[in-house]
Parts: C-alpha cells; sequence; structure tokens
RNA sequence: GCGGGUGUAGCUCAGUGGUAGAGCAUCACGUUGCCAACGUGAUGGUCGUGGGUUCGAGUCCCAUCACCCGCUCCA
C-alpha cells in the first residue's frame, strides 16, 4: 500500500533522519528545512544520477557551478525584477496583472479619498490600522494647515491606542484627513504623501481588497480592459519573489539610488548563471552548437504560500540544462529544429524519471496554456508527478526559451528581433551572446531548449513513490474473524447515516456526501471479502473517510485493525538502489560472538569506500532488517556461523525480503554490478 | 489576508480542575541461532509563551507566537 499521505513522509523523513525543521530550536522558520544524514544522501543520489545522465552519459552536454549573488543587471534584463516588485492585481477578464500603485497613481483624487474613508471608517482593530497611524504621523505641519494637522496625529493617536477620539467628533477627523489626501496625496513631489500612496497599495495588498477597490472606484477605466466590478479582480499582492541583500555595507534606505547600487537578489532561477556563462564555455571548450550546459544549485523565491512539505519552499534546489541550437532559420535538411529538440528533450527527461523507479500512471506530461506561460516562453511541457494528499505537482519543466535571454543580456541586437523578442535594446550589456555557425557561415543568437527539474521535489517524488506499508505475515485466524464478523455493523451503521444525509433535500446543506458514503460501504464490503489481506487497505478506509471515526461501531473496530495492522506490517522504502542512502547494511547475527563481529566489521570496510555501508548490532537481526526497509536499503548481509565454516554469507533483498547465501569474495562483484558502478 | 486545526518526553500521542502518563526510541545488566524476541532497571518534561479565573490550571478564559491544512495566490 503506498502513502497515503505527506504526513507520513514526513514523519518518516523526520523520525529517521532525512529531513527536519528548519530553526527548530526558535520555533520554527515557515517552510525552511534542514536535511539530515539519510535526506543528504538521497538528495546527493539524486543529483548525481541526475548529472550521471545528462553530463557524463551525453557528448554535448557541460557542466557549469555559478555564483548565487550576480549583477542586479542581471535580473533588471532577464525581465525578473520589473515582473515581481509591485503589489499587483490581476484582471480575471484579460488575465493582465496590473501594478497597485500605478493604478492608484492614475485615479483622481477623490476617488482615493474615497478609499482612504473606506478604510478608516471601518471598524476594526486589526493590525491594518496601526499602519495607517505610521502612515498618518507622515503628514508634517508643513505639508497641511495645522489643524488638519492636529486631527491626523489625533487619528493617529488613536489608532495606536493611546487616545480616544470622541465618537461624536469622529466624522470630522476623518474629513480633515480626507481634505490632507485631496490636497496632496497624488503629489510625486511630495515624498510624505507619496508614502501614503504606497501605503495605501500596501493595505489593499494585505486587506481584503476587491471590495475597497470597487467602493473606491478605483478602476474605472475601460480602455485597458479594467472595470470596477469586483468579481473582475484578484485580490492584490505583493511578488517580491526576489530576496533582497547587499554588497558592502549600506545603510541606505531602500530605493534610493546608494541602496540600489549595492543591491543584490538571490537568484531565483540557475538559468541566468548559466547564459552568463554561455560564451565563455563555449569558447574555452571549443563547442560547437548544438551543445547543452547543465547546473545544479540552489535558487530561492520568496513564495506568498510555500508549503507541502518540501514541495513548495523559498529555498529550494534545481537541475537545469541550457541546451543551445540553431534557430529555425538556421536549420538544414535533416538536422532537428526547435520543436524537434524540444520534443526529443521532453521524451528523454520523462524516460529519466521512469527509469528511476518512477511508476508511469503516477507521471504525467502537461502542457502549459498559453496563459502560464513565462514571459521568455515559447511552449512549455511540465512533468507532473501525483503526490499523495494534494495531487499532481510540476516535478520538471521543459521549456523552449528561444533566444530571448541571450538577446536580453546582448548589446547590438538587431531591431527586428528585439520586437519580436518585446524586448528593450540592452545599453548595460558589453558583450553579445552571439556565435558563429561554421556551417552556416553566419552569426546568430542560439535558441535554448531548458530542462528545468527541482531537485528538493524529485527527492519528494522519489519518496512518495517508494514509501510502502505492507503485510509481512499472516494474521492470527481468530482476529481476522472477528473483524470480518463486526465490519456488517459498520456499513448498517453508515448506510442509516446515508439515509439520514438524504433526507435533507438541499444537496449544499448536507452535512455528508451520500454518494460518498455508498462509495465506503461498497468499499469496505468488499475490502472485507479479501481478508486478511486487505486488512491495510480497511485500516486506510476507516482512517481516511470523512466522518467515518464518529461511528459507533468503527470506535470498536478501528483499534483492532489498526493493532493488527501495525503488528503485521512493515514500512519499506522501495528506493531505487540508485538513490539509495545507504546501500549495504552489515549485521553480525550474534553481537557478542567476537569471530562473527569481526567479520561483519570487516565486510563493512571492505565496501564502505565505494557506497555508503553501515554496521548495526543494537538489536535483534529481525528489527535490524526492519531498520533498513524504512531507510530503502536495498541489501543487507549477515554474517552467522556458517560464515565462520565455509566463508559464506547470507545477502537479504529488501523488496522480496528473500536471501541467498554468497561467497564472501563474490560479494564485490554482485553489488558493483547492481550499482552500475 | 480569511477560515479550520494543532502545540504535553528524542518520535507518535493519551490525559474527566486535584501527584506528569503510555508505546516506541535511548542507556545498563541479563537473555537471544534469520525477519519489529523477552525480563529487570534507568535517563529524559519550565505541558509553545505571557496574563487571568481558582484553595488548586496541561485542562477553563484572554492575549500572543509557531506550525499544519483549506481558500486566495504561485513569471
Amino acid at each position: 500500500m503506498p502513502a497515503r499521505s505527506i504526513e507520513q513522509i514526513r514523519n518518516l523523513c523526520k523520525r529517521r533522519g532525512f529531513v527536519f525543521p528548519g530553526s527548530a530550536a526558535y520555533g520554527g522558520l515557515g517552510s525552511f528545512w534542514d536535511y539530515g544524514p539519510l535526506g543528504t544522501e538521497l538528495l546527493n543520489n539524486v543529483k548525481r544520477a541526475w548529472w550521471r545522465d545528462v553530463v557524463y552519459k551525453r557528448d554535448d552536454v557541460e557542466g557549469l557551478d555559478a555564483a548565487i549573488l550576480m549583477s542586479r543587471k542581471v535580473w533588471q534584463h532577464s525581465g525578473h525584477e520589473g515582473t515581481f516588485q509591485d503589489p499587483l492585481v490581476h484582471s480575471k477578464k484579460t488575465g493582465k496583472p496590473y501594478r497597485l500603485d500605478k493604478l492608484l497613481s492614475e485615479q483622481q483624487q477623490p476617488v482615493v479619498a474615497k478609499l482612504f474613508q473606506a478604510v478608516v471608517m471601518q471598524p476594526s482593530n486589526d493590525s491594518r490600522w496601526q499602519d495607517f497611524a505610521r502612515v498618518l504621523t507622515y503628514v508634517t505641519p508643513e505639508e497641511a494647515k495645522d489643524d488638519e494637522y492636529a486631527l491626523a496625529q489625533a487619528i493617529a493617536r488613536e489608532q495606536s491606542g493611546s487616545y480616544q477620539i470622541d465618537p461624536s467628533n469622529r466624522d470630522a477627523y476623518v474629513n480633515a484627513v480626507i481634505r490632507l489626501l485631496n490636497k496632496s496625496a497624488l503629489q510625486p513631489e511630495c515624498v510624505a504623501f507619496g508614502v501614503t500612496v504606497d501605503a495605501i497599495a500596501k493595505y489593499l495588498v494585505r486587506g481584503s481588497s476587491q471590495n475597497l477597490l470597487t467602493s473606491a472606484g478605483v478602476v474605472e477605466r475601460g480602455d485597458t480592459g479594467q472595470t470596477a466590478n469586483a468579481a473582475d479582480w484578484t485580490e492584490a499582492r505583493r511578488f517580491n519573489l526576489m530576496f533582497v541583500s547587499h554588497t558592502g555595507p549600506v545603510e541606505a534606505a531602500a530605493g534610493t539610488a546608494e541602496e540600489l547600487a549595492s543591491r543584490v537578489y538571490l537568484r531565483p532561477e540557475t538559468a541566468q548563471g548559466i547564459f552568463m556563462n554561455f560564451a565563455h564555455v563555449q569558447r574555452s571548450l571549443a563547442r560547437k552548437i548544438p551543445f547543452g550546459i547543465a547546473q545544479v544549485g540552489k535558487a530561492f523565491r520568496n513564495e506568498i504560500t510555500p508549503g507541502n512539505f518540501i514541495f513548495r519552499t523559498r529555498e529550494f534546489e534545481q537541475m537545469e540544462i541550457e541546451f543551445f541550437i540553431k534557430p529555425p532559420q538556421f536549420v538544414r535538411e535533416g538536422e532537428k529544429t526547435d520543436v524537434q529538440w524540444h520534443d526529443e528533450w521532453i521524451k528523454q527527461r520523462y524516460e529519466w524519471w521512469l527509469g528511476l523507479g518512477v511508476d508511469g500512471q503516477r507521471l504525467r506530461q502537461r502542457e502549459q496554456a498559453a496563459d502560464e506561460l513565462a514571459h521568455y516562453s515559447k511552449r512549455t511541457v511540465d512533468l507532473e508527478y501525483l503526490f499523495p494528499e494534494f495531487g499532481w505537482g510540476e516535478v520538471e519543466g521543459i521549456a523552449n526559451r528561444t533566444d530571448y535571454d541571450l538577446s536580453a543580456h546582448s548589446r547590438d541586437v538587431p531591431e527586428a528581433d528585439l520586437k519580436r523578442l518585446k524586448l528593450e535594446p540592452n545599453s548595460d550589456s558589453v558583450e553579445k551572446f552571439d556565435y558563429f555557425d561554421p556551417d552556416a557561415k553566419a552569426r546568430y543568437i542560439p535558441w535554448v531548449i531548458e530542462p528545468s527539474a527541482g531537485a528538493t521535489r524529485a527527492m519528494l517524488a522519489f519518496l512518495c513513490e517508494a514509501y510502502h506499508e505492507e503485510l509481512t505475515k499472516e494474521p492470527p485466524q481468530a482476529e481476522v474473524e472477528a473483524i470480518k464478523a463486526e465490519t456488517p455493523a459498520v456499513i448498517k451503521n453508515a448506510q442509516k447515516k446515508q439515509k439520514d444525509a438524504e433526507k435533507e433535500s438541499d444537496p449544499s446543506k448536507r452535512k455528508r456526501d451520500p454518494a460518498a458514503i455508498a462509495a465506503f460501504c461498497t468499499a469496505l464490503e468488499e475490502a472485507a471479502t479479501r481478508l486478511p489481506q486487505s486488512l491495510l487497505e480497511i485500516n486506510a478506509l476507516l482512517e481516511d473517510h470523512p466522518g467515518a471515526q464518529n461511528l459507533e461501531p468503527v470506535k470498536k473496530l478501528l483499534p483492532k485493525v489498526g493493532k493488527l495492522a501495525e503488528d503485521c506490517t512493515r514500512v519499506v522504502l522501495r528506493l531505487h538502489p540508485t538513490l539509495a542512502p545507504i546501500k549495504l547494511a552489515v549485521f553480525p547475527l550474534k553481537a557478542n560472538k567476537a569471530e562473527i563481529v569481526d567479520i561483519a566489521k570487516r565486510i563493512k570496510h571492505q565496501f564502505q569506500g565505494f557506497f555508503r555501508t553501515v554496521y548495526d548490532d543494537s538489536a535483534g537481526i529481525g528489527r535490524l532488517y526492519r531498520r533498513q526497509d524504512e531507510i530503502g536499503t536495498p541489501w543487507c548481509i549477515t554474517v552467522d556461523f556458517q560464515t565462520l565454516e565455509d566463508n559464506t554469507v547470507t545477502v537479504r533483498e529488501r523488496d522480496s525480503m528473500q536471501q541467498q547465501r554468497l561467497p564472501m569474495d563474490q560479494l564485490k562483484d554482485y553489488f558493483l554490478t547492481r550499482l552500475h558502478m
């Protein structure tokens, strides 16, 4: 039985040293994770398997490891800075994003005042008030008549809790502040009130902006597809996708020239490091197109909503290839076009996942729709894995990035190309990332196919795929019969609930879905006929079906099923041997027999230089096997009394649990062959 | 941001206003000839944090923090 929830995986990871919550001593830090001894091995194995496949086994790919921090100009010209820095709202009609602060600043002052009124008049004590209190303190006497300033200050003090405005005078106070806003709120030269517009935008980002946008009539223009209909707008969000830091000591305020001059971003993708080095690699290794550059490394995105364990984190690891090819107009008869290269990479990457043990039923290719394509992409196909609980999730994207990136970073790009790629001329760059093609006898900027996989996501997918709970021994007949005897009572009880649910004629008011209950009953009845093999399925049914645990017969039955299941079950990670964190565990059958212990330790020593090998004698042999099963160790060797007589040991295979005796001098061949080493 | 949930031993979790608990794990001693053996004993806790109610709070109330799930969102 495969993993039913991410929770199971997370527990196993924590318990056995794969992945720990980050900064745990201080209560944790949202969705940052530390990789423990086994997780490090597994992740390294994933990366190594990838590297071996796309670099070693090919004749046309080189490796690279570029710096995480790069010039800010890289991100300006790649398009990442402009797209992600500002609060955005999306028009649901056109699908286009709009900068909220820009929208606001285009509005007439009464609109903003109205908006402000909607904000201030809202009876609320949440933290948004405090934001406004802070904003209001930016209003200085020089910018307002004294009385209005005083009124604004009074409101500010009230928001911060240090002052109580007489309710009967409240409107007068608020109107005073609105008058202030009407005077200068949208004057760009007025710094203080410039902050106000930003603050309103910020407020809208955090609050329920839809109604406010509408009530204030902020978006009443028709020319860009904007409407005042709240349903046509998504909530505003600040897309600070890139983490900001600075090189050198900087104390300047954010947004000033001094601050911008030293600003750096933690890279949100590894790709740009490859583009920056395209010419270096091409020249220094005398590469001819087509060829690719592969890189594994950390990337950082300040995601709005991280989650699902290590699936979406703000710090993650990518495995990316940029594969450089001829632009379509230079492709000759018999050569592959960009479309063909793209298809080929999709196929090859798909097969990589299958080759490492992912079932084709849980891996699919999904074409990205036109409106979800990134700004650089002509076509992207995602490889998605069917995770437990949250379903299909992207583990790799294979994009046709055309010549967008290399053109964006090049000077002197012909105007026609700039227009085609919707790029501005690049006056910052001193380089032109073009290539002289000796066959075509022409210079061109190459096109790029980009297979980009998530290393940490891959690790999660492989863990989910490998996780199995299975029966290892026949449960006692009597207890199985007892469970069989009790299931009709559960079904009867559930059917009663189903009838109750059906009595409520309005489906939206039903507490339970009758169809779901019916499905539960059918599944349970069917599973009961397959006992004892179906023991774990029944356990899962009773545990997972919503509301099932409230049924009286289930309360009686579930503990019995759970106990029996636990007693007769093992957890096993059926990881591909290439990925397994530990390849081999060596045990002495008896820990207090010196000769046996000695031989076991010698075998461990023999292999530890080739791959991760462990020695363990801290429990009975059965328990030692189970421990290794749970962390996916494909082979265990047990040294026993017969070893002392004939130099053979037993090799126990994880998935089948079968053992065979092998002479010790054949062990090396046996394992190295199986690990393709 | 909204809604829901959780927070007690290293892990998984019980806990009815009245002495802080179990299983697993760890350590010690004994026992142990192949699939989670057993016995005896031991270590381990400011019950997320701060207030309050109470003679007495893990338990009730308020606040706060963190994490998880859902919604929104995710070039």
